[in-house]
DNA sequence: GTCTATACCGCGATAGAC
DNA sequence: GTCTATCGCGGTATAGAC
């Protein structure tokens, strides 16, 4: 009789290794980026050699892949459940709310802005994974936004999508300045500057009740850590 | 008699190759990234042996401030003259045109959003020059903008270097969705749009002639490639 | 000023003992 | 499942001939 076929079938113990690499690639690729950061310094901070690291992830590109899926996880868990109940304009002060947690957040911000500008060059392992990422923020956002369309708050005729695209540009690039400069740019209040602005214009003018982003929205938000702009569940 | 120092002065031969050099190595570093691209390349691209390169530049480190370098004084050149001739909420139709410009130069707009995103770690060499240009940037759109407010073209008490800050941020993280999904998202439109929106928020109601930032401004704004944003003249 | 040759190192990945 | 040892490659940088 063979032995029984020896599944890939992780145990207590693997799962914690495993997700120890995981969270320790994921600080070695925010700080130096994909190319440049070593498996060998991933392995030692993991506290397991390079071939015992191997032996989880057979090849760098794999390890990059399952530290991205791991995120896509973390941020379904906490984010997916929070975005979808802000509809209309209260998403702006759900995203309001998303910088003033990432302001905090110095290392995971700058994961997302190295790895993802990282990605745009041709045939990077991660390009596919950021692309359908934003695909997917810019829908999320869009939607929400078509609902205050739908619900009479914000005015006919606007570009749910355009407007989606151009608030996940403002966090994205406000993000690359604070990181670069963070003492002479401050990352909340010109999000909370630009998001007032924005909500002024979107607002049907036939309404009233400005509930406008000014952070003092009391709903739960969660304390939700996010990159450059949240995920949402599908 | 010793013989007469041998200061480096170039001949006309030597500045040839070292602008070749530095013309290869710019483009090598926009589509890889400093850290992974390889001096080997950049040396076999520009027609000369790797030894060759480092004749003229020490060290890789030494050839990215040098690439830098030249590309400061390209962008002082050719943006230096035009920025500041457009004053108050002009300088939106003038960062428009610079969009319009940047849609044809996909490789200009890699080199800047990969290399900024890069440099924002730790130590990086770039580093300070990215964070001395963002300031200079920011300063000059400011500038741009506040004698727009003495004019009184635009409300009194905007804070110009807070929306300079922001429209710098727009045109990057347009640009990083717009790299990652070209099909997907019209730079120049989304551009405009914001452009407009900003124009009738920040445009003194107590005033007329709403010269829109639409595209359709005729002064002439010179073809001025420019990467993430516009460098201006001090 | 440019070359060939090479030193030297660190990388990702593999082999095989335990 | 983890280790040590090692391979093979490609990186930056240097030495020295021409």
């Amino acid at each position: 009789m063979p032995a029984a076929i020896h599944e890939s079938r992780p145990n207590r113990r693997g799962v914690e290794v495993r997700e120890r690499v995981l969270r320790t690639a994921w600080e070695a690729f925010s700080r130096e980026g994909f190319r440049a950061c070593s498996l060998a310094r991933i392995a030692a901070d993991a506290g397991l050699s390079q071939a015992g690291l191997l032996h989880h992830f057979p090849t760098k590109e794999d390890l990059l892949l399952a530290v991205l899926r791991w995120r896509d996880e973390l941020e379904l868990d906490q984010v997916g459940r929070t975005l979808p109940t802000h509809t209309g304009l209260s998403v702006l002060s759900r995203l309001l709310r998303l910088v003033e947690i990432n302001v905090e957040l110095t290392d995971v911000v700058r994961s997302f802005t190295v790895l993802s500008a990282e990605s745009v060059s041709e045939g990077h392992p991660a390009r596919d994974w950021f692309r359908a990422r934003y695909t997917r923020v810019r829908a999320a956002v869009a939607d929400a936004l078509q609902s205050g369309v739908d619900s009479g708050e914000i005015r006919a005729g606007t570009d749910c999508h355009a407007v989606a695209t151009e608030v996940c540009a403002v966090m994205d690039g406000l993000q690359l300045q604070w990181l670069l400069d963070p003492g002479a740019v401050d990352m909340v209040a010109l999000f909370r500057d630009y998001a007032r602005r924005l909500d002024a214009a979107l607002r049907n003018p036939a309404r009233e009740a400005p509930d406008t982003p000014d952070g003092q929205d009391t709903r739960d938000t969660g304390d939700t850590p996010g990159g450059t702009a949240p995920s949402a569940a599908p």
